[in-house]
DNA sequence: ATGATTGCAAAGAATTTGCAGCTCT
DNA sequence: AGAGCTGCAAATTCTTTGCAATCAT
């Protein structure tokens, strides 16, 4: 079994692009941070363990690990992209509070099926899907 | 029943805001064109029927109609946001093409029903949710 | 070696805002 | 009259790109 570094650097390897400290920090933070970290956060966490390392490197290597399908881009409906480890993940969706901006991460296999069997009702061949569901959650509520 | 201008008016009204040419306009270019129009594209036809008409006017009517509930935005996945009229309409989401950029509307009273589940499960109350599917289409399938 | 990568600053794209004059109510 | 609007241009925000120096293989 790979670890994250295993799967970028063999990504990066079969592209012909290289493996460098700034692409391995930029992978670090995010991996060590977890949850769902904006380019804003990941590049603030990345500079304070090398604050030499440039912001557009921060979106390069965003883009990059999105292209090789370790990570993903998520909208919680507040205007930020947010991205999540994918890779290896099961499938889920989130449930997001608009109040404090919790946010659970859910999965529903009634859910799923209907969605594969929709798309093909309409002729589809489905890929993905995204689904968000927002509302308030009981803490917020009981304030 | 009310139509849209009619509506636009009464929540503008109500947050002492004034009905203006421009505002009209904009509204009816709008549901002239109805589908899934972006800011950009909107501009572009409302332009054509007044070319004095600014773009910031454009965006701040968006913004407006958005607010008042009469329409949502939508995300197609491909980079530009689009808005649909909303209001008085049955919720419904999407299943879009990923090829040609085909989208159709969904509803399953299945999958509407677990997710008000699912919230409750995890003590939210829910208020919206976004759902889109991706795939391809039967056309693009058998080019 | 040499093609890829980096940080920086400049450039872009999309959206917002300040302002002086004009308009709706 | 007077608060709200408008178009314009300048300003923001987020992201991408050109470039010369540097680095990974």
């Amino acid at each position: 079994m790979k670890n994250p570094q295993e799967l970028f650097a063999d990504y990066l390897a079969d592209k012909n692009l290289k493996v460098t400290p700034q692409r391995r920090l930029i992978l670090d933070t995010f991996l060590k941070q977890d949850g769902h970290l904006s380019s804003e956060e990941l590049y603030a966490n990345v500079k304070k363990r090398d604050s030499s390392i440039g912001q557009a490197t921060v979106y390069r290597t965003l883009k990059l690990l999105n292209e090789s399908g370790l990570i993903e881009p998520l909208d919680f409906a507040d205007g930020v992209v947010r991205y999540e480890w994918s890779y290896g993940q099961t499938h889920h969706d989130h449930l997001i509070c608009d109040k404090c901006g919790k946010n659970i991460e859910i999965l529903d296999e009634t859910i799923e099926s209907r969605q594969e069997q929709l798309a093909e009702e309409h002729g589809f061949k489905l890929l993905r899907h995204k689904m968000y569901l927002y509302g308030i959650c009981s803490d917020c509520r009981s304030k």
